[in-house]
DNA sequence: TCATTAATCGATA
DNA sequence: TATCGATTAATGA
């Protein structure tokens, strides 16, 4: 469903890409096309980095299709995954958290289709178009809350919590609705999930197939799909 | 309760 | 076939 026939150049961008998506809504059409007029895009392929942590931020990015890790480096070294973002999102928007550098490295999940703008652009786009500004800052105060309800969950919840925790909000921000469940809409490992709930992956691996075994997953190689989300809850507040 | 090590099996390219 | 991901058992912190 994702293979894309190589080309040196994407389609010319169509007006529609942006226009159901939040930080654009509220936008005029012809204000629309000025932004695509000013945006490249690229493909990536899966496992691309897109930007790394600390790298100055010259460009800010529209996911318009796949998905994006973001990850960031512990203190010990580790690479761990901070969050996804699904497609539709801004991403690498250093300038709205005040910094000129990276906050953190994004790599891609699957095949994925990034528009980006100079960074330069960010101040005009902030000021000259409505809507642009609250929608783009409503999503980072959203990813933040996520990450600093990552951090306490660590604190003081149970692996078995953790893990249930972080299939749900990968449920809730990738689901995808099939037969008998919702499935998490890119390639997740069990190495993944281990480092998004800093733990193992063996224990990862055996929390799933208990999990598998009372039916409220079903996984296969890089796929994890949810049969009773509720169920999920309930293991998730212990 | 959970991490680590190691062995093994199966899927994928 | 070589590599990667998943599973399980054993052991120890």
């Amino acid at each position: 469903m994702n293979q894309e026939a190589p080309r040196k150049t994407l389609p010319r961008l169509d007006e529609s890409l942006l226009t159901h998506l939040p930080p654009f809504s509220q936008l005029e059409r012809h204000q629309i096309r000025t932004i695509l007029d000013q945006a490249s895009s690229r493909r990536y392929a899966a496992g691309a980095h897109i930007f790394d942590e600390a790298d100055p931020a010259d460009r800010f990015f529209m996911l318009l299709d796949g998905y994006v890790r973001v990850m960031r480096v512990t203190s010990t070294g580790e690479q761990v995954t901070a969050l996804h973002i699904p497609s539709g999102q801004l991403l690498g928007i250093a300038k709205a958290l005040g910094r000129d550098t990276y906050p953190a490295t994004a790599v891609t999940a699957t095949e994925s289709i990034v528009l980006s703008w100079p960074t330069r652009l960010w101040d005009t786009f902030v000021t000259e178009y409505s809507g642009f500004a609250t929608e783009t800052y409503k999503t980072v105060g959203h990813r933040v809350g996520e990450m600093n309800n990552r951090v306490v969950e660590m604190a003081t919840q149970q692996v078995e919590q953790r893990v249930a925790n972080a299939l749900l909000r990968l449920v809730n921000q990738t689901g995808r609705k099939v037969d008998g469940g919702i499935e998490i809409d890119f390639p997740i490992t069990r190495q993944d999930l281990s480092e998004l709930t800093a733990t193992t992956l063996h224990t990862a691996s055996r929390l799933l197939s208990g999990w598998e075994k009372l039916g409220v997953v079903e996984s296969k190689r890089k796929r994890i799909k949810v049969c009773d989300p509720h169920a999920l809850v309930l293991l998730s507040q212990g």
